[in-house]
DNA sequence: TATTAATTTGAACGATCGTTAAAAATAGTG
DNA sequence: CACTATTTTTAACGATCGTTCAAATTAATA
């Protein structure tokens, strides 16, 4: 029996939380591996040995390697696209949302697991880049994350009335490159000014740039 | 023999003009599909086939999978740069660069060569945005792409004296990032706005956006 | 506790990978 | 033309890849 159950078998037991563990244990180590060296890059024997199972067990819970991909992409988008529609309703519920208050309700969950959330969490914020970049996993993207960037695009719309959408969607994904590349691209900003950035800073910059991107683009 | 001697033997004849055009061939094809699936992703035997030469071939003239990659992505970075170069040099004989005509002349070669420089070039932007994402080809950018960018970053500095080298590097990260993202995620674009966008107008979008946002950083 | 679904183990499959080596063919040079 | 450096062809190496399957083990449920 295949615990990824493609088909629509019902199971007649509950899991066993040593399954659950294992299962945990493999998709964190096909977390890590993914975001280190991208979908190619990563072998289900290195997760195998990083979760300290056998092979087959990768493959017993997550599916196919494309199956597995997707599930480790899917488990924190869930938690990640919760925060931000959090953050978004309560400024929404104590004044009128601005350009500045839409990008830290966006960016601040992001960044800050990113930070703060744990080596697992920055594994999932790099992964997030390798799946907004390939155009590949542009189903994932669309299921995934597209939700709550299409949300935060139409409060902006709401303070730019008339503007067009392409450049709402432009500016949107500029300033969701630009935070990626605070995860992917930190060691150039540290090579281009020969010194060493930290994270608060470099978050405050980063709203401050697209927060004016933004605003210039859309006027 | 090998042809790309990485042994300082030198060579005691003229390469043959059937020689050359195979190894453009080559690595004509190997700068499609490292565009199109990433390192990892990409195999010698489909250059190969791609090229129309034997496997044997893409080692003999771009040996190892890594030298090639090398290769690739240097063979086409001299004349962007050259092209970012000249523009400066262009505009600062002109009159003083402001951070407008500092961005056009850093976007435009690249983005201009993307749209109009026909598939080679295309594959070659996305390629860079591979280069740039992956920390792995740190070695690379430095190579490749950072004495450019430094020589911006320096006069983005010059522009504004006594502001934080590592605000300005973040700040130009940030727009090299926005600025990768209309070959990587142009797909993203018209899926988030619902309609197709058109090159010249992205372009626009994409200086108005970066020009504010560095201006907004740096203040 | 007995039953059996769920999970783990162990082994192997075929395919593809990057790389290499030795012939065969080509073409530059005296 | 004769010589030989260069390039092309052909074949194969060992390694690793994703995937599958049957047997053995575990543990949820009646």
């Amino acid at each position: 029996m295949n615990a990824v159950r493609t088909q629509a078998t019902r199971r007649q037991r509950a899991p066993s939380k040593r399954s659950l563990e294992t299962r945990a244990r493999v998709l964190d180590a096909a977390e890590k591996l993914f975001a280190e060296h991208g979908f190619d890059g990563a072998s289900l024997r290195d997760m195998a040995k990083l979760a300290g199972v056998h092979l087959a067990q990768v493959n017993f819970h997550g599916g196919a390697k494309e199956e597995l991909f997707f599930t480790v992409v899917a488990r924190r988008a869930g938690e990640l696209s919760e925060l931000r529609m959090e953050a978004l309703e309560d400024l929404k519920s104590r004044d009128r949302p601005t350009v500045r208050s839409l990008l830290e309700a966006f960016i601040h969950p992001y960044l800050d697991r990113a930070a703060h959330g744990g080596p697992q969490w920055l594994a999932y914020a790099r992964l997030i880049a390798h799946v907004s970049t390939d155009i590949r996993w542009r189903h994932i993207s669309e299921a995934c994350f597209d939700p709550a960037a299409t949300a935060f695009a139409g409060e902006i719309a709401m303070l730019y009335p008339g503007s067009d959408n392409r450049k709402i969607a432009a500016a949107l994904v500029f300033s969701v490159s630009a935070m990626l590349s605070l995860t992917t691209a930190r060691w150039r900003i540290d090579a281009l000014s020969g010194s060493e950035s930290d994270d608060i800073s470099m978050e405050q910059c980063l709203v401050d740039y697209c927060e004016a991107g933004i605003r210039a683009a859309l006027s």
